[in-house]
RNA sequence: GCUACUGUGGCUCAGCUGGUAGAGCAGCUCACUCGUAAUGAGCAGGUCGCCCGUUCGAAUCGGGUCAGUAGCUCCA
């Protein structure tokens, strides 16, 4: 596949960048028959993503419908018909601009005055149509294969909310029709993961108008939540954590002094109780900081581990709103760590493992990112420095790759965040670490140290699962709702091939009960395929016993699994011994 | 909060240009007592998210509002 540099230079190009380059130029060829459509279109930003294109165009009053994106399309495809060249050529400053100005492309002005002085400013040529572009580009129209466009949006100019709203049209664009089918296939079966679906088919959770954001975990949902939180008490006590539970409700008093007033409230639920402000907890902190300062310590306790699931309030913006990745109340997994200044890196090292092995567990690929100072953020400069340095040496010595995203601390210190990707590629932040040298400033958090002096520790904040809501939608996605027998909200079901057998069914029944097995029994009047479906298909139960003539004679049940949909007849005893190995395969 | 779109029985959906709703699944009842991805028949279930308007008449048109979807902004 040739290429154009925007020096004019023709040249192969790179296996790795083709894909990055077709859906560049698919962009600039939407754009020119978006122009050909309308007129007046300003164009702003148009790149290749890493899953596809899209163009921010500013289209004054007009609105588009689904209508308009099939004809932008099929303009598409007549400019590719065309096969027009696309020519690169450089321009002086001057130049590009009087050139923009006379094409009316107020952004691509304004985008040259945050270029460099010395910058060199290329364009782009296809027919009739110019864009400004560094470029590289295919050489002819005709050399877009395959592309779609997927939808519309919008978008502020330079991603900034006080600024022109502008219409964003994105699109897909492959190297083949093949690739472009496959991958839609691909986004088809994705989209048959999504936990809101598996969810509802599963009875996991709900939602209701009636409370917007605020997730209703049903009885099967409510048993995936407490397996997983067994789960974690026995990792955490492994670890040496303690467990505490901290008010949901708090005087704002307290949210002044921990900053989040100041920082946070428009996040924030509060009410009026006896004519004084009291805040619902967005964050478990304070509550974990009182415990702390509710007695002396000595530095023989440090570093001191308190853990607390605290269901916490946040209001989020409803446009935000996201099945059970993004909710207005969630169960943070939190804990508290508090400890002297050389204890640091140590202690870093130690929750980062403790992520790594529960991500590991689950099979979880995750990608972690550094987020540093924030401008609304409070504490001098030193102290961030010296967080900030804290975090960069545990991933350092731990060797772990990482991103640094500026300014995206919490107001209080910085962080490493742990992001999990949901069935559609999408991140989402999961895990947390958060260093944290202020809080015990404002509560003026002491211990005495082996000289009888008094110390101020140091926080750190942490989630492993961040959200158990979130975490439960990821896990949900990420094996399509076949949990592990572990985590399956129901681990087994009984199902009688008639209604005679129902003594012995029974007996089974209860025999897995008493093992502590999650099990149920269908003792319905509906042939046997009808209720294997309904276990595997729908309700995703691991294990499916059939109960019928041959079993009951001879104390044995035929056991198929959901995974394999091979079935095989074994005493009852040993099926009990072989899902108890499984359950406990959580340790 | 912003842009576009969507909103019909528990679930998935049909209902063309306005004449007061239809299917499959699930549920219930009955028959069949059945061997591993849907047995058959019958019954019941909706003032079409909500409010206002246009009209002789609105699930269908207009406005508002609420909720949801995709993305933006923001965030676990």
């Amino acid at each position: 596949m040739k290429i154009i540099y925007n020096d004019g230079r023709i040249e192969e190009c790179p296996k790795e960048n083709e894909l990055h380059v077709i859906r560049h130029t698919a962009a600039h060829i939407m754009a020119q028959a978006i122009k050909r459509l309308y007129p007046h279109a300003d164009f702003a930003y148009g790149p290749a993503t890493e899953k596809g294109f899209y163009y921010d165009v500013d289209l004054g009053e007009t609105k588009l419908n689904d209508d308009d994106l099939e004809r932008i399309e099929n303009e598409m495809c007549k400019i590719v018909k065309e096969n027009l060249p696309i020519r690169a050529s450089v321009l002086p400053r001057e130049e590009a601009v009087a050139l923009m100005e006379s094409r009316g492309e107020k952004y691509k002005i304004e985008h040259i005055g945050d270029l460099d002085e010395n910058a060199q400013i290329s364009f782009y040529t296809q027919g009739e149509y110019v864009d400004m572009c560094v470029g590289p580009h295919l050489c002819y129209t005709k050399a877009l294969k395959a592309f779609k466009i997927m939808g519309q949006s919008g978008a502020y100019w330079k991603n900034d909310k006080n600024n022109t709203m502008l219409t964003r049209i994105n699109g897909i664009a492959f190297s083949s029709q093949k690739e472009l089918d496959d991958y839609l296939v691909l986004l088809e079966e994705a989209q048959k993961r999504d936990h809101r679906k598996i969810g509802k088919e599963m009875n996991l959770f709900m939602m209701s108008e009636e409370a917007p954001g605020f997730p209703f975990f049903l009885p099967k949902g409510m048993a995936l939540k407490n397996a997983l939180i067994d789960y974690w008490r026995e990792i955490h006590t492994r670890q040496n954590y303690v467990e505490v539970s901290t008010p949901m409700i708090m005087n704002r008093h307290l949210w002044e002094t921990s900053g989040h007033w100041d920082h946070y409230k428009d996040n924030m639920y509060s009410t009026v109780i006896d004519e004084d402000t009291y805040c619902i907890k967005p964050m478990n902190c304070p509550g974990g900081v009182m415990v702390y300062a509710s007695k002396p310590h000595s530095y023989r306790e440090l570093p001191m581990r308190v853990g607390e699931l605290g269901l916490v309030h946040r209001h989020e913006l409803k446009g935000a709103l996201h099945g059970l990745f993004r909710v207005r109340c969630f169960t943070q997994d939190d804990a508290h760590i508090f400890m002297r200044r050389e204890q640091i890196t140590d202690e870093i090292i130690s929750v980062v493992d403790l992520i790594n092995e529960v991500y590991t567990k689950f099979g979880f690929k995750y990608s972690v990112e550094l987020s540093t100072r924030p401008t609304d953020s409070m504490g001098s400069d030193e102290d961030w420095e010296a967080a900030t340095e804290g975090l960069k040496n545990a991933l350092t010595k731990l060797n772990l790759p990482y991103t640094i995203n500026e300014g995206d601390g919490a107001f209080y210190g910085p962080k490493i965040d742990f992001h999990l990707e949901d069935s559609l590629g999408r991140t989402w932040q999961c895990g947390t670490i958060q260093l944290d040298f202020q809080m015990p400033i404002n509560f003026d958090l002491e211990y005495i140290d082996e000289n009888g002096e008094k110390q101020r520790p140091i926080m750190i904040h942490r989630v492993c699962f961040g959200s158990i809501e979130r975490f439960i939608g990821i896990l949900t996605e990420h094996f399509a709702g076949k949990f592990p027998v572990w985590l399956a909200p129901t681990q087994a079901k009984v199902l009688l091939v008639s209604e005679k057998y129902s003594e012995y069914g029974n007996k089974v029944y209860e025999a897995l009960r008493k093992a502590k097995v999650r099990c149920e029994l269908d003792d319905r009047n509906e042939k046997i395929g009808y209720m294997v479906r309904e276990a595997q298909v729908i309700n995703r139960i691991p294990y499916m016993l059939i109960v019928g003539q041959k079993e009951a004679e001879s104390g044995t049940v035929s056991v198929r699994s959901r995974d394999t949909a091979q079935t095989e007849t074994m005493p009852l005893s040993d099926f009990i011994a072989k899902i108890t190995d499984e359950i406990n395969e959580r340790i």
